[in-house]
DNA sequence: TTGTTAATTAACGAACGCGTTAATTACAGC
DNA sequence: GCTGTAATTAACGCGTTCGTTAATTAACAA
């Protein structure tokens, strides 16, 4: 699998979204990250190594417990990605207000109702 | 499944990315999206009616032909998501200058070499 | 050593994704 | 009507994902 089709199925699902969330807040354990799931601590560990594969998290070492962070050159990669297409809906509204305009006869320019 | 997970399912997937990438071009058939690709149509047929499902094509009828378009709510969706995290990674490059600049006893201000 | 906590791995079943080929629907033109 | 083209749906197989519980590894602490 490629690696953007590695990160964006990684982000596709709301419980690892959840778990980045909280890892943009800070620092956590596994266990941290796992407390608000209805859900078992391995289903958590592997949702972790999910984000792994896909570089979005790294894991380090404290005594026996995990310490994860949040890597954003994952993110970087897709927000790139999407730069192709940002100017399709950049600017979106400006034109349908244009167009509105247009056909009332008004000016483009912003005017009080 | 929630909205955005569909919309990140949607986009992980190589062929599915570059009929976007196609449509971006403009308006194409569904032929003229599975024409590049080694695969079947209904394969390709598959894929587009997951773009459908996530919002990210909508199909016409033209005959017996379907042009498909590019729908941009669902990119600005991901935009708006990624917006959260965007804090994290805009701004990295000039801080690790900024790092790499005081420590070497320089200005952080642009000079040439 | 013994026990406790943190986390992962193993094994299993249900559900889904993705590709194929064959059959089907819908429309145009003779 | 019949034929060809565009596209979808049906049926099947295969591999992956996602959840569970039970077993295992690793590190601290009495």
């Amino acid at each position: 699998m490629d690696e953007l089709s590695t990160i964006f199925a990684a982000l596709a699902d709301p419980t690892r979204r959840a778990m980045l969330a909280r890892l943009a807040a800070g620092e956590a354990t596994v266990g941290e990250l796992a407390a608000p799931h209805d859900m078992s601590l391995p289903a958590i560990s592997r949702h972790l190594k999910v984000l792994e594969r896909a570089g979005l998290v790294t894991k380090g070492r404290d005594a026996q417990w995990r310490p994860c962070r949040l890597e954003t050159k994952p993110l970087e990669e897709i927000d790139e990605w999407m730069s192709t297409y940002r100017k399709f809906f950049e600017g979106r509204l400006d034109a349908l207000d244009t167009h509105l305009n247009i056909i009332m006869g008004r000016s483009a320019e912003k005017e009080e109702s």
